[in-house]
Order: structure tokens, then sequence, then C-alpha cells
DNA sequence: TATTTGATACGAAGTGAATCGTACGTTGCC
DNA sequence: GGCAACGTACGATTCACTTCGTATCAAATA
């Protein structure tokens, strides 16, 4: 058995998204990225990351003098997670009011309607 | 233009939900159905539901020595917040994805695929 | 009436997240 | 060699959330 999972707090989360993007990256890089959204210190990122690794939810190679980090925990893993959480929280525990609630909220092409309709069907059959 | 909604933390949350469930309630009401499924004292409910008050979370009738709480904020309205925020951070903007994770990961009845499939034949035809 | 019960108000402590300044080391020029 | 640039480490602060103890008041009751 694995280690329980413990949750990405928001600004984890934001620099995840980056590396989840990037597979690796260095803090400059982490950085660079959210700079771009968001105004905040060069230190900062690199408090959060060190964090993060003490944590366990990044490693990092540190052979060279410039470190450089990857995501220990998998955007699909963190995914299923918080979904859960949302659903018990929110939705009482159904994922189906979930559902209802993402499609009936936000514009969805054809294309993408097209994709749900095929994992239903799926779903059906079986 | 209304007054931005702000995010209810985890534990204001919870009494949302008895609160939603509930429509009005008093403070021990609350505090007992938390008690079902945390450890927790009275006092605690207590403050977090008048600093929720402070915060117009909750509104409340005071007219009376024990004051009577309601939801100020609907839950479908949360739910919106909450998922479009969860969208944004953690699936790239993408509902889809999110209702794709939500699908795949839970086990759902064919009474709820059904339900669904109504839905999505409503987007599909507009 | 005196006591107990049950309610609100509120201060204060504990905790965790986020932020940044400063110290310090290494590398690469000039 | 000396300086500037760039990197990590880390302490200290601030802020929000959570928790609970204590004070206090009002109502019910013995």
């Amino acid at each position: 058995m694995s280690v329980k999972q413990l949750k990405p707090t928001e600004s984890e989360l934001e620099i995840l998204g980056v590396l989840w993007n990037k597979e690796k990256a260095t803090v400059r890089d982490v950085h660079e990225e959210l700079a771009k959204i968001k105004d905040v210190g060069y230190t900062t990122t690199l408090k959060l990351m060190q964090i993060m690794h003490e944590k366990g939810l990044v490693k990092r190679d540190d052979s060279n003098k410039t470190h450089i980090y990857e995501p220990v925990v998998t955007r699909e893993k963190t995914q299923k997670q918080l979904v859960g959480k949302m659903v018990d929280t929110l939705f009482q525990g159904s994922p189906t009011q979930l559902v209802m609630q993402a499609l009936g909220n936000h514009k969805t092409s054809r294309r993408e309607l097209e994709e749900i309709q095929k994992l239903l069907d799926n779903l059906k059959n079986q």
C-alpha cells in the first residue's frame, strides 16, 4: 500500500499545473509561468517548491546547482482525489449531480459532446 | 450588480450543507448534525456560524433568544462557483474533462445514466 | 427565590499557508 | 582576483481558519 496522498493547497496546485505541462522544470521555469498570471516573488515560488518536496508532492534532481523538479503525484490521481472530495461535500455523494452541473453551466462544443456520448454508451453497455 | 460571492471554507461548507437540507436551523440543530460525522465542540459550531453571518453567507432571525439561521447563498450558486474554479485550476478550463473524470471514476446507475443522456440530447439539439 | 439549564458573545491560542528579506554559495566573466 | 549574476536555504511575519474556554444573560424548574 502507498502512503495516503495529501491534498495540495491552492498554490501548490498552480505549481503542479506547470509541472504537469512541462514534465520537468526548474524553479525559474515555474516562476516565470506563474508570473504571467499572478504577482509573486521568486523566493516565494522557491519556498513553496521546497515545501512540496518535503511533502513528497514533487521530486528533484539536485545533483547540479540548479535543481530540476518533477511531479510525483499525477494529474489524474489528483483530479480523482479532489473531484471525489467535491462530490462528497458539495453534491451529497452524487457524481451525476456534478456532471449535470458541469454540463449545464458551460458551453460545450459538439465535438466534446460526442466524446461524452461515446463514454456514456460504453458505460451503458456493461 | 451583487456583491462578489466569497468562497466558503471547508468547515463553512459542512454547515451550509446542513442548512441547505433543513432550510432553517438553530446552532444546536446544525451542531447535532455535524456531531454525527465529526468530533467538534458546540461553541466551535456557534462561532463559525457567527462568522458566516458576518460574511453574509447566512442570515439569521435573532428576534428570539435562540437564533434561527438560514443560508443566503444557494447550493446551486455555490456548486457553480466551486466547479468553475476546479475546472480552471485542475482541468485546464475544460469542463468536459471534468465530466469524463466524474463519470469514469464512479459507479453510476442506469437510471442516472439515462438522466445524463437526456441532458446530453438537449444540449445536442440546440 | 435560588438553581440549573441552555443560549449567545467573544477573546485567545494553535495551526497551516503564503510571502518575502536576507544570508550565503557558486559560476562566469572583466 | 574581484565583482555581478544567479542559485538555494531558511527564518520571520502575516493572515485566515479552527478550536475552545469563559463570561454572561434568560428562561425554566425545584
